[in-house]
DNA sequence: ATATATATCTTAGTCACTAAGATAATTAGC
DNA sequence: GCTAATTATCTTAGTGACTAAGATATATAT
């Protein structure tokens, strides 16, 4: 095999286990939430607020591309589970920002202790040099899914190229 | 800082990134479907398709996590969309093979266009030897995510010790 | 032959989601 | 200051994908 074919072949090794893992951790995720009693959104969310810190209600939704309306759902249950806290900005009190209770959130961190210890492991057996490189790949395939999402929405917002404004009428 | 402490940063930044970019990476995969017009678990069914090829029905279950029904009404959409066929295994006929039609998966691609070539153009920036590296990466950190999916299973399908049939009634 | 097991499909009911509009608070224009 | 427009969240009605349980059809075992 030429040295561009076994490149090739290499990117789509490459291709194919990070679309594989990829799917792992969206099965892992909805078995943590099935676990929890929670749905997959409502651990979604979750997930940015520990990220994130204090958010308002609005930027979860644009986070997570949810309507306003389902997130109010969210909040609302995980609220009711204990979770999070909602708390109104005394100075924009339209605002609701949404807040993790950390007390609360320990009894979920028991179901991640499984694979934070595979990963910590895994991630041990790197030097610092290489967890760089891993990190840098990471950051710049996070841009590159963000950048693929705004091209994506764009292409689907604006399919009409306007209804063509006929000046005169038929 | 200390080399440990900023090693142990440099993990923690890591950890963020892969969850920043899994996180982004489902959103993609839901505005990839919205555009199309199916839904997430569909899209999610046609990846899997395209990775494994043709596969049964129950397969395609057990890899998403969903229930036989639910997956009988994925496969009903996807054919109706033209995007894939079943076809009854002649040799075993309860089993449905489920198989994509390529001629009607191109209109797909389209939305991945985008999305490959940021791919691309940031593994071309890796030589073969770090190419390596982020393959044997990708490649444990899903061995790690599924492992540490099936135990937190069993964690959950045996919550109970059974009744306890006590040996001596008390 | 009959029973059991396997693979998919069907049905009834549930729950999270969207779209549209209501409510409440803030900011801008006059 | 008063009215209008804007912003942020919540409410409501309706839709659609999901699960659980059982039906159907085929295959294997005794």
């Amino acid at each position: 095999m030429s040295r561009a074919k076994a490149r090739a072949a290499l990117m789509q090794e490459l291709e194919n286990a990070l679309r594989r893992s990829s799917a792992q951790g969206v099965i892992f995720g909805q078995t943590v939430a099935n676990t929890v009693g929670i749905s997959g959104s409502d651990l979604e969310c979750l997930d940015f607020l520990n990220l994130e810190g204090r958010v308002t209600a609005g930027r979860l939704a644009e986070m997570t591309g949810l309507t306003t309306g389902a997130i109010t759902g969210v909040i609302d249950r995980l609220e009711k589970a204990g979770l999070v806290r909602r708390e109104r900005d005394p100075a924009d009190r339209r605002k609701v920002f949404i807040a993790i209770v950390p007390e609360n959130l320990a009894r979920i961190g028991r179901f991640y202790e499984h694979m934070q210890r595979g990963m910590v492991k895994l991630w041990e057996s790197y030097s610092d040099a290489e967890l760089k490189l891993l990190l840098e790949f990471a950051t710049k395939g996070y841009e590159t899914m963000l950048a693929a999402t705004e091209e994506l929405k764009s292409m689907v917002e604006a399919p009409r190229p306007k209804p063509a404004k006929k000046s005169k009428r038929s």
